[in-house]
DNA sequence: CTGCGATTCCAACGTATGATTAAAACAACT
DNA sequence: AGTTGTTTTAATCATACGTTGGAATCGCAG
C-alpha cells in the first residue's frame, strides 16, 4: 500500500528529527529506519525539506485548530466580558500536551514533541517563513485575547514570547531532564498545569515603573 | 600574530552557529568568513566540535562566573533570611543580556546570545554532556536560592526549566522577532526587566492544589 | 645568513550527502 | 492475459563535508 510506505517515512522522519534535528538527520538513516528505499522520500515528498514540512504539518494543523475551537470555547464562556488569563494560557498550552498524554503508550509519537520544542530553534532561511505562517492566525487570536484578558498589560506580544519559550523548552527537554534527576514518574498533566499557572501569573505581573535597578556585582558596573 | 587568527575563527564561527545553527555550518563558511585557511581550524582547534566548544566556553565561563558572584551579592544582602525572588531571578538572567548589551554596537557578539538560545535546543549526544556540565554547578545553586526563598513551592526544579525556557527562547528568537512586528526600538533592558517580572511572578504562583480540570474543546467545561 | 619552530597554505583524501535515473515489480481493471 | 499507471528498487550523479599531509612562509635567535 502507498499510504503505508509515506506513514512509515514520515514515522520515522518524526522520530529522527526530534531525535537528532533536522540538519543532523540524513534520508538514509531515515529510509533505514523505516526500511523503504532511499528513493522513496524524493519520490513522495520531492525533497528533504518538503519532507519536514509534511512531518510537521500531520501535527501541527490538528494542533492550531484545537487552540483556536479551545480559544472560541473559552471566548464565549467569558460573555463578552475579558476572558480569564489562566484559560487562555491552557488553551495555548494544552493541545500539544495532551497530544502527547494521548500517544504516549506509542514512544513513537512523543518525540513529536521534542521536534516541536526543537524546530523554535531552526532558522533555516527558508524553513522559518513556513513555519512562522503556520502560526500567524493562532498567534494573532491568541494575543488580542490576552490583551483583552489583561487590558493594563502594555507587554503582551513579548510575554508571548516568554510563554512560548518556556513550552517549547519544557516540550523539547522536559522528558530528557525528566529521566535523569527530577521527578520522573511526575503525571504530563501536572507539568501543564505548573506550566498554565506560572505562565498565567507572569503574564498578569506589573512591569516595572521606570527605572531598572542593577544590582552591582563584584566589580560589575551599571549604566544610567 | 597566532591569536589574531584564532580570535577571528572564534569570532566567525559564534556568527555562524549563531545564524544557522551548528551542523548547519560547514568549516569553509567560518574559514571564508574569517579570511583563513580550511586547515586552520583542525589546526587550532582539532576538530569541529571542539571549535563549538572554545565558542561557548569564551563567553559561557565568564557569564556564569558573573552569575554567582551576583547570587551571593543577594544572597550576602539577604543576610541569612530568604533572598527575594526577583533578585535571584535577575542574578541568573541579567549577565546574558548585559553582554548584548556591551557588545551592541558589535553586531559580531550579539549573535552569541542567539547561539546561546540555540544550543539550548541541540542535543547531540556527546555534546549535550559538555554543556550540563558547564551548568550543572549555576543550577543547582541557583534551585538552591530559589527554594529558599520560595519555601513554600514545590515546583522550584521544574519552573526553572521554564524559566530557562523563556530566556533561551527570548535570546534566540527575540532579536529576530523584534525586527519584524514588534517594538524595534525597545531597550534590551526593558526586555529584561519585563522578563524578570514575568518569571519571580511565575515562580511564586501556587501550583494547583489537586485534580486537573481539562476542557473538552466543542462543549468545554471549566473545572473548580 | 643560517637554522628552526611555529604557523599558513594548498591540494587532496575518503566519505556521506541529497538528488536522479532507468528498469523492475506491483496493482487494478477490462 | 494484457494494458496502464503507480510504486519500489538498485545503481549512479555531482557535490559538499571534515580532515589530513606536506610544502611554503613567517618570525626570530644564534
Amino acid at each position: 500500500m502507498a499510504t503505508d510506505t509515506k506513514d512509515r517515512i514520515l514515522d520515522a522522519a518524526e522520530r529522527l528529527f526530534g531525535e537528532r534535528g533536522f540538519p543532523a538527520t540524513s534520508l538514509r538513516d531515515i529510509t533505514a529506519e523505516a526500511g523503504v528505499n532511499v528513493a522513496s522520500v524524493n519520490y513522495h515528498f520531492g525533497c528533504k525539506e518538503a519532507l519536514l514540512t509534511a512531518v510537521l504539518a500531520r501535527r501541527l494543523g490538528p494542533i492550531n485548530r484545537e487552540r483556536l475551537a479551545l480559544l472560541d470555547a473559552v471566548d464565549a464562556r467569558a460573555a463578552g466580558g475579558p476572558p480569564p488569563v489562566e484559560e487562555v494560557v491552557r488553551a495555548f498550552v494544552l493541545p500539544p500536551f495532551e497530544r502527547q498524554r494521548e500517544w504516549s503508550g506509542d514512544a513513537q509519537h512523543a518525540s513529536f514533541l521534542r521536534l516541536v520544542g526543537r524546530i523554535h530553534g531552526e532558522t533555516s532561511g527558508t524553513f522559518r517563513a513556513t513555519f512562522l505562517k503556520q502560526f500567524e492566525e493562532v498567534l494573532q487570536r491568541f494575543e488580542s485575547a490576552l490583551q483583552r484578558a489583561l487590558p493594563d498589560q502594555p507587554d503582551v506580544s513579548l510575554r508571548m514570547l516568554f510563554m512560548i519559550g518556556s513550552m517549547a523548552f519544557t516540550m523539547s527537554w522536559g522528558t530528557t531532564l525528566a529521566e535523569r534527576e527530577l521527578d520522573a514518574g511526575r503525571d504530563p498533566r501536572d507539568v501543564l498545569e505548573s506550566l498554565v499557572r506560572y505562565t498565567a501569573a507572569g503574564m498578569a505581573a506589573a512591569r516595572p515603573a521606570v527605572a531598572v535597578p542593577i544590582p552591582v556585582a563584584a566589580g560589575a558596573r551599571a549604566g544610567a
